[in-house]
DNA sequence: CGGAAACGAACGACCGTTAGGTCGTCGGCG
DNA sequence: CGCCGACGACCTAACGGTCGTTCGTTTCCG
């Protein structure tokens, strides 16, 4: 095997075939998005007929799904840990949470990219489960600069430009961390400082 | 006309049909991506049959490229203008070419998230033209960055990853700007703030 | 011996693209 | 001035191929 890290979290419970088909799935949805890949080409990179999908998943859009729901599950369980060890201080929390955002976009960046671009490609009903845990994670980072702000120690014009720009940076992490020879710690931690600049940055002009 | 705003940068020079069809695409390439949108779909809104686009084009990727293509002189152009009224100093400089690579992604959001997302999809030759303007507006924006340190007045343990964090952020722009209630030039301003905040803020930990 | 997991074959739909023809416009020439 | 040929834009029809999925059967393990 090639890959030294998993392709996957630990959370996916999937095993034998069903986890195979997860894995090939995610590595060319993550290169050629949902639609440029096609249900044969996964079945036979994980050595069986498109045919044999059928008796461990219902549909291709359920392949996606279920990678979309590990990887969303996974970044808002992160996170949550990450706060969880911060203790109260505002500073420590922002730089325990993005660092946290970091390493989830370096360790999957296959699987953050497909999260990140596939959501037009899910049913009504599967989209909205994904978003739920989405707005989880964003309410949570909002909630750590919000508490920052009213004590007076972050200062942004808007609270949410805050946490776009710095759920931003992380995000994209996914799209070029792979090809560069950063170390995921070194970067999880200057993006924890750059988080806290440009919370804490004297109000400029 | 639904649309207030053009889809495209007045740099396209492509009219009648033409136009049409590299408008037609774009909003639907933007909205499913390449793969997730037929010839046949674009064609019909653009009001003729799939077959009449090969008057045109001689290929559904052209279509992609064309698009791609404009999205990236138009970026590179702002950025290059911007720095051009900027002046001198490394902060009014950083802040110009912020505020423009930010109203670049909030003023054609279709064009810019078509742009981030299907370099895959373009053929060995043309996603090599489009990398070449990529990295002139790296190397542009790395270019002030490192003046900025080499003055004294910025300070990032890597330069590299200032710029990875920076664009980022304006990059993500295209995905949730025309969904919200901001005003273009208020993101502009203050994500210009945070770059400045990034960049110049006191030497953490 | 039962059931899960795999198979080959086939379904109807749709894919990007080409071939060949019709129509209207327009520049050049007798 | 009036005709003519070329041309561009569009059409219908069809090509060979691939798509996601279903069906009925076989294989194999507990």
């Amino acid at each position: 095997m090639a890959t030294v890290i998993a392709l996957l979290p630990a959370r996916s419970t999937a095993d034998g075939t069903h986890r195979r088909l997860l894995e090939e799935a995610l590595l060319r949805f993550g290169e050629r998005g949902f639609h440029g890949v096609s249900v044969r080409e996964i079945a036979e990179a994980a050595g069986i007929r498109a045919s044999s999908i059928y008796a461990h998943l219902e549909s291709k859009e359920e392949l996606l799904f279920q990678l979309m729901y590990i990887g969303h599950e996974e970044h808002y369980e992160m996170l949550r840990h990450a706060l969880l060890d911060a203790g109260a201080d505002p500073f420590s929390q922002i730089r325990h949470v993005v660092a946290a955002h970091v390493r989830l976009h370096a360790t999957y960046p296959l699987l953050a990219r497909v999260c990140n671009r596939e959501l037009p490609a899910l049913s009504e009903a599967n989209r909205d489960r994904v978003l739920t845990i989405r707005s989880n994670s964003e309410q949570l980072i909002l909630d750590v600069i919000n508490r920052g702000m009213s004590r007076g120690v972050f200062h942004v014009s808007d609270p949410w430009l805050g946490y776009a720009a710095i759920g931003s940076m992380g995000i994209r992490v996914a799209e070029w961390w792979d090809q560069r020879a950063y170390d995921i710690e070194d970067v999880a931690e200057t993006y924890a400082d750059f988080a806290v600049r440009l919370l804490s940055g004297a109000p400029a002009t």
